[in-house]
DNA sequence: TACGTTCATCTAAACGATGACATTCTGGAA
DNA sequence: TTCCAGAATGTCATCGTTTAGATGAACGTA
């Protein structure tokens, strides 16, 4: 049945030579002569050797893998950003092991636990919405282990990050909205505790204030940014006596939820009622209107994130910790864009 | 700087036993007294101690990691598949390591060493779309190591499988069409090599069959199924001295793509050309109008693929392999319902 | 008292790869 | 011939956990 795997002694017994001489064979050692090198490895094929991983991981206490947790992989968002990981840590000889903690903090936590106890090499981390205390973390940073955070930051936490310049991209969006002479906008805010939907808020909040238009708290609504959140949104809106002329969402789940709602009770968007999103989406070049959003440089974002792991392997810990800010784009499309007249 | 780990023979020290007491009270055996056992828990505790899954796994061949192997992991489908796999299987103590193919074989197949060199467990794909050659598989099953594959079979591997029944998703769906008035249904057909497209392109002869209507090669269009290559079958088919009045796409992407040229080109849908696609992907909801498509029941796919895996582990290698048939459900949305006149 | 049982624990050998250190061998310099 | 340097390979302990088999203590029984 199954058969026993061949290991690096087997090699040895058949050539007369020890498990030794095999492994820095194979490991390319200098003092090992090329005619053994070539010996072993051709032996090696035959009798189709695959190393052991576990075993080396376990001798030298690096198992070559690394791992990511998102909250949810299926965004494309986060799809790409593991992608761009992918790409980089691959060259490097690592394996990439992705989790999902589904925007929950004992997921999050049990994601950690999960990767700490597989050995990983290090940990890349977007971490959940839920999460506001970081002491999962801190086990991590104790244990002398590379942790990376993506996207989502925390500035208590004295690690490396990737993020994008979420102020300059909501201060673009909501810019763009103003110049398409929107004045009543409304932003969709998710959850405080997550730092770029606070800089995604001051964005909104800086651009109004320096176009001199009045910033008014009933029209920032805390949300969670799912389709369905948008959908309520807007329907409570949809009652308000006075209709807003735009809306800017930290999410572009919640905006193609407000725009759903908006378009079944016959507000026209753009004119009416402008929306802009954030992250693209794959789904916002599909609908009509368009969706116009921001578009975070996701791939460029893992493979920026994978570097500083990489980086941080080579030279030990860091001595301080690098922040990396990519710039994010506004895409416009027709849900924004009104008709000069 | 980096403490180093507790080991069971640190636990060991402190209470004046043995290593091998420790492991054994950790793990639950009815040989250690309950005293003992409470102890070494407890100093366990103290210590924080994690244990090395690496040195468990290597002294008894098993890891606890699942590999599961899908084309594109930001696919709402397969990312549903996985969330599945992950529901049942962490129950049992597992976990998931994902790769993603990119539809490639080549990936394919390093995905597979990587998964093999990691020593997982047991190994779930879903296999890319160029693949037409299964011996990377052959070495998985010599090696005794459970695989299962889902979604995408192929009859020529004894293994496990989980499957929906494409012919009758495609079957429904275009006799949804006909019922609607069609006559002239074009058909995207995916690649021949993998089973579901050729089961797809069955149904869909199969129905027009059944209702008498004639089958022409001309209308069946062999595609990649991606949005770019609904663009280009769309923008050929509108090019065509007579209109076809519907089309039924193996894939959502590819239905998606005609649908966007279609609008542009003032064709209506449904009334002047029906679309029908197949994966119920979350964007089929949110265009204009929503796209008809048939749902796969992922979720329900990936539970019963880790059940699949998990009955492996039990039972050895099973006597003959379980192919699971699913049955998939028609979506009626708005870019197939021809309003009655 | 001698002996078998049972229970709780210990001993020691794995699992497979690695690397510091020891050993052997070769050729060349003194 | 002797000695040494350096190249090539061997020896052996190690990573942390598991487990078959050995050991020993406590108890009951004849």
């Amino acid at each position: 049945m199954t058969k026993k795997r061949t290991t690096i002694h087997d090699i040895a017994d058949k050539l007369n030579i020890t498990a030794s001489t095999v492994s820095r064979a194979l490991n390319d050692h200098p003092k090992i002569s090329n005619t053994t090198k070539k010996l072993v490895i051709k032996m090696a094929k035959e009798l189709n050797y695959q190393p052991n991983s576990l075993a080396a991981a376990l001798r030298n206490g690096r198992t070559n893998i690394v791992g990511v947790i998102v909250p949810q992989a299926d965004r494309n968002f986060f799809s790409s950003v593991i992608r761009g990981v992918e790409e980089v840590v691959n060259k490097s000889g690592y394996n990439v092991l992705i989790c999902q903690s589904n925007d929950s903090l004992e997921k999050e936590k049990s994601n950690i636990k999960a990767l700490l106890e597989a050995q990983v090499d290090g940990i890349l981390v977007s971490y959940a919405k839920e999460t506001t205390n970081f002491s999962h973390y801190q086990e991590v940073i104790n244990k002398g282990i590379p942790l990376i955070l993506f996207d989502r930051q925390d500035e208590s936490l004295d690690v490396d990050a990737v993020v994008i310049d979420d102020y300059l991209g909501a201060y673009k969006a909501t810019e763009h909205l103003i110049q398409q002479g929107c004045k009543r906008i409304v932003h969709f805010c998710g959850p405080e505790n997550v730092s770029i939907y606070r800089e995604r808020c001051r964005g909104y909040v800086e651009a109004l204030r320096r176009y001199n238009i009045e910033i008014k708290d009933d029209l920032i609504i805390k949300s969670n940014l799912k389709l369905e959140d948008g959908h309520q949104h807007a329907l409570d809106i949809i009652k308000w006596p006075e209709l807003p002329d735009a809306i800017f969402s930290a999410s572009d789940y919640s905006a193609m939820g407000a725009m759903e709602i908006l378009k079944e009770n016959g507000i026209i968007v753009p004119d009416q009622l402008a929306v802009v999103g954030f992250s693209n989406e794959s789904f916002t070049s599909f609908v009509n209107p368009g969706l116009s959003t921001v578009d975070q440089h996701s791939k460029n974002m893992g493979q920026h994130a994978a570097q500083l792991f990489l980086n941080q392997i080579k030279q030990g810990s860091s001595t301080s910790p690098t922040k990396t800010v990519l710039t994010p784009e506004l895409i416009i499309r027709g849900s924004s864009l009104r008709v000069k007249s």
